[in-house]
DNA sequence: TCTATATGGTAAAGTTACTTTACTATATAG
DNA sequence: CTATATAGTAAAGTAACTTTACCATATAGA
């Protein structure tokens, strides 16, 4: 029984240092609660991560639906969900895609234009506190390996 | 006009390579994700993220609630929600705290045990398979740096 | 010693961010 | 011109929490 005793607190020793994921869940989680908490006071719109992460893969000319849930890694549903919140927030509107009558493209509004614009100095805001307390090299690096680790999922399915 | 679009495009190419919280968000799904489905066909037990997430916070003499969700970052009525689900499911079980008539000590049941040890082995695996792919070095840099990164966060309040 | 307050835990309902199942409308390939 | 694929919507369900409210025990101070 000893001998189980140790190789049991080796593992849980093992688990505390080898969950990756669980490291990457609790800093998305402390990340983004500090960015939302910080746009929420800015302006009036209070928007919340699952809106905020619609952004980066919105294009000027406007984008179909299934193509962000395509990029976002969600289902088309969702990014409906989604939308609507934000088209009833009037930072994006949905107009017909005049080359398939299916389809819709997502767009930004004037107010969602200066909205944005707004939020990536947030962002930028909170990136460079921790660029401060960290190392600048410190975020890069991060930003570059956590890239690459979302490639390498992409690249294999299960 | 045209000044403003430039602007706006060149704040929307911020946006993608600036949101390091969207990049640890998606990487935390994914990663759990595949950790889980891959555990959950190993044993009968169907384990969600949020029960493995106990799991490198236990200590064998057992351990308190009220610990738990302080490591955790999150209550101590999620964790009681997330221990009774594992209670229920015979992992984990809930003894008295002879040094306190309040609390309760968290431990893991004798299948609760075999079952970890097993999940370590997938947890190894899967990273192992990303440290191929990837290189070795890359998954322990990401640990360190995710772990400053937390550890900052946990520092400053707000 | 007895009251005030802090601490450990539970209970119930609400919220966020999704998914699943089930459709309708348009497009395209044969 | 039917058969199937694709774009999107609708409604209900689920996971993983939080908030609000509470009870039980502990402990420090009057």
């Amino acid at each position: 029984m000893a001998k189980t005793r140790r190789e049991f607190e080796r593992a849980l020793e093992a688990a505390k240092s080898a969950s990756t994921g669980q490291l990457l869940i609790r800093a998305a989680r402390l990340f983004n609660e500090r960015a939302v908490a910080r746009g929420r006071t800015l302006r009036g719109l209070d928007l919340r991560p699952a809106h905020t992460a619609v952004f980066p893969h919105l294009s000027l000319e406007g984008t179909r639906m299934t193509t962000l849930a395509e990029k976002m890694g969600i289902t088309k549903q969702a990014v409906g969900q989604i939308v609507a919140e934000l088209e009833r927030a009037e930072v994006l509107c949905r107009v017909p895609d005049p080359s398939d009558g299916r389809a819709k493209l997502v767009r930004f509004t004037a107010a969602g234009y200066r909205a944005v614009l707004d939020g990536m100095g947030v962002l930028r805001e909170i990136e460079n506190e921790f660029g401060a307390e960290l190392g600048e090299a410190l975020m890069a690096r991060l930003k570059r390996d956590l890239t690459k680790l979302l490639a390498a999922f992409e690249g294999a399915a299960s």
